[in-house]
DNA sequence: TTCCTTGCAAATCGTTTGCATAATG
DNA sequence: CATTATGCAAACGATTTGCAAGGAA
């Protein structure tokens, strides 16, 4: 299954290379539609899993229904606010070695990881601060 | 919002509790069915949302488009098998230090944190190994 | 009697898919 | 040409929800 070139498909990865945040489908559809109207949702959709499924970015799922994706495919965890929905990345440093330890001590073959936090991030907690 | 007893839910909650491994709404609902045959799946997706929100039960989002309800709301992480879609928990003891990292390290508040790890289990390699 | 719960069925909604057509190699 | 990709719209499927009736406090 070679993978030939489609501008609709260059055109969402830069999209998503271009974001530090962690766009849903629907927001990659309305931010490429503006360079590319005719594109389609499913298109979307088809680019997002194929790339997906290559390593080439990768897929959230934070937990709030819909799906998120991710241009870096670097080991990194998430946080989610529960106040906004924002999804912004979050180093840790121990993350590699809790990956190798894992693999370490687990029977089976341990492929990939994904770490999610899940609270109020600072600009949501500023703005209760202020307005109580 | 005060919580009234119902058996629907009682028995939802004693079959997760009886339960290691992680099951959907419709393995929650087949099985207490057995016991209590008129019960909705409705009824079942409603009260395991309930207890989720209270904290009573863990709702695990995997990545294979269903969720999956973990009666131990310990923080503990899990291992996907791409292969055969099994869930299982993952004792990682460096857990609580990343969370307790994560925690001093991060602007907002954090409350919980999720950790997946994705691969192929051992009876799946297994599996593979016998069958080539 | 008040309010929470239920069963049922219809509605939601993100995502996938079938198909005929267009673009790539 | 052979194959992959697209747009469109319909299909899908897990989960949610409205409503009238039942059960708990």
């Amino acid at each position: 299954m070679a993978m030939k070139y489609s501008r609709q498909r260059q055109l969402i990865y830069n999209f998503l290379m271009s974001r530090k945040d962690h766009p849903t489908a629907d927001v990659v559809y309305q931010n490429v539609r503006q360079e590319f109207p005719n594109i389609s949702l499913g298109t979307v959709y088809r680019n997002l899993t194929l790339l997906a499924d290559r390593g080439e970015i990768q897929r959230l799922q934070v937990g709030d229904g819909v799906d998120h994706f991710d241009g870096d495919t670097s080991l990194h965890c998430h946080f989610v606010c529960s106040d906004c929905g924002s999804v912004t990345d979050l180093q840790m440093d121990c993350l590699d070695d809790m990956f190798k330890m894992a693999r370490q001590n687990f029977g089976g073959k341990i492929e990939k990881q994904m770490t999610y936090f899940y609270g109020i991030c600072s600009e949501c907690l500023d703005k209760h601060t202020v307005k109580s």
